[in-house]
RNA sequence: GUCCCCAUCGUCUAGAGGCCUAGGACACCGCCCUUUCACGGCGAUAACCGGGGUUCGACUCCCCGUGGGGACGCCA
């Protein structure tokens, strides 16, 4: 059975980086029927927040990726750390260390002053013949696990291929603090451990923190699951994501008008591929998904394709579920929505020109408050020429068939007798109806108007412009 | 500094030694469609980081270099 897991900490929003390794970590799990589980790392008690933990909970919600067990809280897994480390301390697997972190300061400095790199010196470690110095009193000490000294731990990473690191580079890690509180790369091996991972997917900023965790693992006299180490995504710079450069939480991606199916299907594809195929629904991803098709490199954010898949997936929105959630986007700029023009017949008309719901909204919103066009615009197109033929559609507007097709008819008639083009006359209805130069197919627009707002806005329009 | 990882069009990628005259997608450019703007359709431009090997034959394998990234916490 596979299982995996997505482990975050709560020191912030679920980003852009958390959301596609739980992406792969959910997909690969579907794939082989196996179970994915979902674990808070709640242990750096300073950093972590329940704000934090709620924030990954609604973008995963929001995501559609749902967990098969947990949320697993680490802080709530204290009791079970604490005796393991007993257990390590019993086997003399680990020992207490009382070089204080001041000491450890210079050390690293010392050491990093030589050229070499910085490691706790191994003071405290017991070895065979070896006269430990005298616990200094008042001083409290923390647990560090005892790591082989020679040979090299090696494991196939899934992504990477073969990865090997010397234990001499390795040393000996802090399990427990001095308050003792169990560490991070401790945790992580018990809780992988105790919940049968048998998959790490996560980011590759961890890959140092294997050979370590294999060691735990080994001390452990665990099964040491698979690894696989997805590599990170960059800004739309090409920089590394932070604050500055676009590196905001998934339910940022909500705010801005995005499609959840869209962006899944973006990250889907930023470091995996099946082929050529470019778009394809979650259920085709899970039956595709597999390690072996995973781009070791770093992948660039793409906002351009991003948009582009929301466009297509915006198009083939139900009208009413577009309608739904553009609504309170309208609603937050204080635009009431009324009754008369359909939401969803805008929506309906607009989704296939639009790449965002935010846009949606923009279009949306000429519909519900009276336009205030542009003079510029009006003094444009609401030409001496063109005021004769408005005149006389508005007079035909009053008992035409309300639907396109009539609609357009009227346009028609009343561009032939005055001699027009079809801009001449379409182009200032838009104006005078929306606010807007361009606007889908002129009678559609029309037609969305109850015809006495229709009649309303195009009167004034025409009697208002000098 | 030390260790680890990475390297195909601007970007995401296909590519498991001959199928590559390097394919697809986004973006860009051009054309078409057209009732404006979009959408859509069609087409063009565009890449194997450099140097050595291995091989009859390297984008594919090996080595070195260069460039980029990551890690070196009583953070996760």
């Amino acid at each position: 059975m596979i299982r995996t897991r997505f482990a975050p900490s709560p020191t912030g929003f679920l980003h852009i980086g958390g959301a596609r390794t739980a992406l792969f970590a959910w997909a690969f799990a579907r794939h082989h029927g196996g179970k994915f589980v979902l674990r808070i790392e709640d242990t750096d008690v300073a950093r972590s927040t329940p704000e934090a933990v709620r924030a990954i909970l609604d973008g995963m919600a929001w995501l559609g990726l749902a967990h098969d067990e947990g949320p697993f809280y680490q802080m709530q897994r204290m009791d079970r750390y604490k005796a393991v480390v007993r257990q390590l301390l019993a086997d003399g697997q680990a020992y207490r260390c009382y070089t204080t972190p001041a000491e450890l300061d210079r050390m690293r400095e010392e050491q990093r002053a030589r050229g070499e790199k910085p490691r706790y010196d191994g003071t405290w470690r017991p070895e065979p013949g070896k006269t430990l110095p005298t616990p200094p009193a008042g001083v409290s000490p923390v647990i560090r696990f005892r790591n082989p000294v020679g040979g090299t731990v090696a494991w196939d990473d899934l992504v990477k291929g073969p990865i090997e690191i010397a234990n001499a580079e390795l040393d000996d890690l802090v399990i427990a603090r001095q308050d003792g509180t169990p560490t991070y790369n401790f945790c992580v091996v018990v809780d992988d451990w105790d919940m049968r991972i048998t998959h790490v997917i996560r980011g590759d900023d961890h890959v140092n923190n294997t050979p370590r965790q294999i060691n735990i693992f080994r001390a452990l006299g665990a099964d040491v699951p698979r690894f696989a180490h997805l590599s990170m995504i960059l800004g739309d710079d090409g920089q590394k994501l932070s604050k500055r450069h676009g590196a905001v939480g998934v339910m940022q991606y909500d705010e801005d008008g995005y499609l959840p199916e869209a962006v899944l299907n973006y990250l889907a594809r930023l470091g995996w591929s099946h082929g050529d195929d470019e778009v394809f629904s979650m259920e085709q991803f899970c039956s595709w998904f597999d390690l072996d098709h995973i781009t070791p490199s770093a992948a660039q954010f793409n906002t351009k394709k991003l948009n582009w898949l929301n466009a297509h997936y915006l198009k083939q929105a139900d009208d009413a579920r577009l309608a739904a959630l553009v609504r309170p986007r309208l609603e937050a700029r204080g635009i009431e929505v009324a009754e008369k023009p359909s939401l969803e017949a805008i929506a309906g008309l607009y989704k296939e020109r639009v790449a965002t719901l935010n846009q949606l909204a923009d279009a949306a919103g000429a519909f519900f408050a009276d336009p205030a066009p542009d003079a510029g615009l009006l003094a444009q197109h609401l030409t001496p020429d063109a005021r004769p033929a408005l005149a006389d559609f508005i007079a035909g507007l009053k008992d035409v068939a309300w639907e396109a097709p009539a609609i357009n008819a009227l346009i028609k008639r009343c561009i032939g007798a005055h001699g027009l083009k079809m801009p001449h006359l379409a182009i200032p209805l838009r104006i005078l109806l929306t606010g807007q130069a361009q606007t889908p197919s002129i009678d559609a627009v029309v037609a969305i108007f109850p015809r006495e707002l229709a009649l309303k806005r195009l009167s004034a329009g025409l009697s208002a412009a000098p």
